[in-house]
RNA sequence: GGUCGCGUAGCUCAGCUGGAUAGAGCAUCUGCCUUCUAAGCAGACGGUCACACGUUCGAAUCGUGUCGCGAUCACCA
């Protein structure tokens, strides 16, 4: 079915026939618009080694395909360019190979296929999600997907956030200002309430600063002795020596976010196999500092704490326990890297979606994992994503520049509302079906908007300028399946198989192209971690099928077996578009 | 200062392992709804691919250096 790799190994035949030379590297591309052909061999690399013109060559590589494959019509030569005219019969098996599979490109993987564990989310418990996490959870879920589609088995969780002195902050303030308030009193959603004294800490906290500051005191004394920073701390340190009211209170606390947090996952339309919880996880990864300084790996210092020193690998020293004996960030995800595998004794890799201001971390993480001679540490990989900064600068939350996630998905769900209003298309929906669609396509503006973006670049979000709806948004691409979903209505009681003896038009042949690159589209997104591709390749399809819609009669044409090519063609044409947003983790609708 | 990432049209972004005249969308302008959904289509305008040198038949893509932006180099997570 593959056509370029078919036509690689004919002319390496021939090559090897004719001139006794072994050559395998010819390059197969698609045929750039403007030219006429459909598939392209690059013949430069053969001038060289042959010592021929590329002319004298592409004519006796092009003859001999046109006479020895019942696929290549006919070819051209500019240059070095060898242009082959590829004849339609091709494409038309190809669309009759495809049309019993409803999941075409979809390689789904059996039980045996690798395990993959992808992480992501993660997030702190002392206040809601914003953009910044949306960005991360549809990064980590859409790979998710795209392994899945891969043939490989996913495992999807995250790591909870869920333990420290910032949790502690919270707690205090809650204590002090709203002990008898609940979420469920208040009616807000769980992680804005407690998010929302966190805030409150940290107002009290500044104004005992200033207090004390104005009593005589200097700056880093007040930031130390605030009151409520003390009441804090004390709470921290009930909390890990395990006073029952204390962990009870965290747990209620907790289990209000959480609450929060699911509501989020599933308006974002995302889920998790598994969670870890920091607070169970804190402690591990010690014994594996007792191996490291058994096999001489770390090192202690005379304070007692211990670190390995990675200089000679272009990195730093690095902590690995403190003089006190308590671990580390560092020391906590060695330890949870272990359970991992410990827990999933069949994985094939890891993958940790986190922001790339953490690169560093990560890769000192794997090199201390090889270094103790892990052998899956060539395993883990760092899904490492650029963050999402506003045009006055970086998202903080202190400073109150976040872009709350919630607001942000409402807002969008808003302006879907809004503007299916104003095209009046859809007068006809019931308000739950107007819901649901605006659901559908806000979300999509907003998870495309996200994904189409290459993970390691950096976003710009620009708040007063709402995500667009035209152009290459997820809603152009939703609105190209619902037309197809109207036009091929009556698909199904068509004959399924193709005449495969007529000609097809360019455009035809062009859409044909670019669904038979659907499976390497996905694999090329595995292997890149990258949703952007998908993104990219699913926009292109229907930028070609847009056009050819408004070109082509499609319905009101008489010849049947036309009729019938041009609607199957488009029925699966919508197939991949669904199967490629599905992968973004956007639903298409049937009508919009 | 060391390390890593980024720099493509006025703006937001594509451009896979080097290939032909660097592509989209937004914005500006011109056409197209009596015909399968105009959230659309066709077209115009817009580029020193940050800069320099190198590698080669060929460089936005690879290498080196310079500049700019960002991240990181904590007994924070």
């Amino acid at each position: 079915m593959n056509l370029h790799i078919l036509l690689k190994e004919r002319v390496s035949e021939f090559i090897l026939n004719k001139y006794d030379l072994d050559f395998n590297d010819l390059e197969i591309q698609t045929t750039k618009k403007d030219f006429i052909g459909d598939i392209t061999i690059v013949i430069f690399p053969l001038v060289k080694i042959l010592r021929r013109s590329p002319v004298d060559i592409g004519n006796e590589i092009g003859l001999f395909l046109v006479n020895n494959s019942k696929y290549v019509e006919s070819y051209n030569l500019i240059q070095g360019f060898m242009n082959l005219v590829i004849h339609s019969k091709f494409y038309l098996e190809f669309l009759n190979q495809i049309s019993d599979d409803d999941n075409f490109g979809i390689n789904k993987p059996d039980i045996d296929a690798p395990l993959f564990l992808v992480e992501f989310a993660s997030p702190n418990t002392n206040k809601p999600l914003h953009l910044g996490h949306i960005r991360n959870i549809l990064l980590g879920y859409s790979i998710s997907n795209i392994l899945y589609a891969s043939g490989k088995n996913v495992h999807k969780t995250q790591i909870i956030n869920d333990r420290g002195i910032h949790i502690c902050k919270s707690i205090i303030a809650w204590l002090k200002y709203g002990k008898d308030s609940s979420p469920l009193q208040t009616g807000e959603k769980g992680d804005f309430f407690v998010g929302r004294y966190y805030v409150l800490f940290d107002k009290i906290y500044k104004e005992q600063i200033s207090e004390l500051i104005k009593s005589g005191k200097n700056k880093v004394f007040a930031e130390k002795n605030a009151s409520i920073f003390l009441d804090a701390q004390d709470l921290l340190i009930k909390w890990e020596s395990g006073d029952k009211k204390v962990i009870d209170l965290w747990k209620k606390m907790n289990s209000w976010v959480y609450e929060g947090f699911e509501k989020t996952y599933k308006d974002l339309g995302v889920n998790f196999d598994s969670y870890y919880y920091e607070s169970n996880t804190y402690l591990l990864g010690k014994d594996i500092i007792k191996e490291g300084l058994k096999k001489n790996i770390f090192f202690k210092k005379d304070d007692g704490s211990v670190w390995i020193d990675l200089t000679d690998d272009g990195l730093d020293e690095k902590i690995l326990l403190r003089s006190d004996g308590t671990s580390v960030y560092m020391t906590q995800d060695l330890g949870t890297a272990l359970l991992r595998y410990k827990n999933h004794p069949k994985m094939n890799g890891m993958i940790y979606t986190v922001g790339n201001e953490q690169d560093y971390h990560f890769k000192v993480l794997f090199k201390i994992l090889n270094k103790l001679g892990y052998n899956w540490s060539e395993q883990l990989h760092h899904l490492s994503y650029g963050m999402v900064d506003l045009p006055t600068g970086k998202m903080k939350s202190r400073e109150g520049t976040v872009v709350d996630g919630d607001e942000l998905i409402t807002e969008m769900k808003l302006n879907a509302s809004n503007l299916s209003k104003e095209l009046g298309k859809i007068d006809d929906f019931s308000n739950k079906e107007k819901e649901l669609l605006d659901d559908t396509i806000g979300l999509g503006a907003l998870k495309y908007f996200i994904l189409k973006v290459d993970p390691k670049k950096r976003i710009l979000f620009d708040p007063n300028e709402s995500i667009d709806f035209n152009g290459n948004t997820g809603p152009f691409i939703q609105y190209t399946y619902a037309r197809i979903q109207s036009l091929t209505k009556e698909v199904k009681v068509l004959n399924n198989k193709i005449n495969i003896d007529f000609e097809i038009i360019q455009k035809e042949k062009d859409i044909l192209k670019q669904l038979i690159q659907f499976p390497n589209a996905i694999n090329s997104a595995a292997d890149n971690y990258s949703p952007a591709l998908i993104a990219n390749y699913v926009y292109e399809l229907v930028k070609m099928f847009n056009s050819y819609y408004q070109s082509t009669t499609i319905l009101k044409i008489h010849d049947l077996e036309l009729k019938n090519f041009r609607l199957i063609l488009s029925y699966k044409v919508g197939q991949v578009i669904k199967s490629s947003m599905g992968l973004l983790g956007v639903e298409v609708p049937n009508k919009m």
